[in-house]
DNA sequence: GGCCAGGACACCA
DNA sequence: TGGTGTCATGGC
């Protein structure tokens, strides 16, 4: 059995391979990607371009100030296509309410240690692990990994991880076994949502392909997948 | 018409 | 501490 170490990187390998570089969130401004993160929780990424297309012709996100002009019915008209609307206006409230207060402003709160910014935001109602490790990976740059749904069920799947793993293990195991660079965390990230989102089923053609087709979070009854052989 | 999507939180046993 | 319900919408 190989390592953890080598499993969890040629993982990598093999889906930036399969799948070539996934470019998210790549030229927007760190208060865009901040209100992106918020509206994708739960939700298709689909949905929350139509909401940030809403709220940029609006104006809206130019900064934490434009969008807090806005009227709390209209903030909510604008988020509407991402669903969740009045939970998520909620959180972006708090959010500009949080930036507020920060000396300096969003560029002040997003340039603060990195376990000082994690647990700032995590005191943010509406935002939760993931979406604070979101934010500092996409809008501050931190080499932080982002161990969502989609990397603990393979976590589990390859024994990695125990089934139902806490997300701060998964992230610890991940993050243990890859170069601390935030370019590396943002394009695992990427592509393990990438993978997930794939729907593959099995034909003869897949024989010898890395991609197992039951790692999405649909085929939870499939025989366990491997990307890698065991050997 | 049902299911899912780049979660978080309140509530309850 | 762990399980469950709720929040909401658009696309397939």
């Amino acid at each position: 059995m190989r390592s953890s170490r080598f499993r969890i990187r040629t993982i990598y390998h093999v889906l930036l391979a399969a799948y070539g570089p996934q470019g998210w969130w790549p030229g927007n401004h760190p208060f865009e990607t901040v209100v992106g993160a918020i509206l994708t929780q739960n939700t298709a990424w689909r949905n929350v371009e139509l909401a940030l297309v809403g709220l940029r012709t609006r104006g809206a996100l130019a900064g934490p100030e434009s969008l807090g002009r806005l009227a709390p019915d209209e903030l909510e008209r604008l988020i509407r296509p991402a669903g969740f609307r009045r939970r998520k206006a909620g959180t972006l409230r708090a959010l500009l309410s949080r930036v507020s207060r920060e000396p300096g402003g969003l560029s002040g709160l997003l340039s603060r240690g990195e376990a000082d910014l994690r647990r700032a935001l995590l005191e943010i109602r509406g935002i939760g692990p993931e979406t604070a490790d979101s934010i500092l990976l996409y809008a501050a740059g931190r080499p932080l990994f982002v161990a969502d749904a989609y990397a603990r069920r393979i976590a589990g799947r390859h024994g990695l991880a125990d089934a139902g793993a806490p997300y701060g293990d998964v992230q610890r195991l991940f993050q243990s076994a890859l170069p601390r660079s935030a370019r590396v965390m943002n394009e695992y990230h990427a592509l393990i949502v990438r993978l997930g989102k794939t729907r593959c089923r099995p034909t003869p053609a897949c024989a010898g392909c890395p991609l197992a087709w039951d790692l999405t979070m649909k085929s939870m009854g499939g025989s366990p997948g491997r990307v890698l052989p065991s050997s």
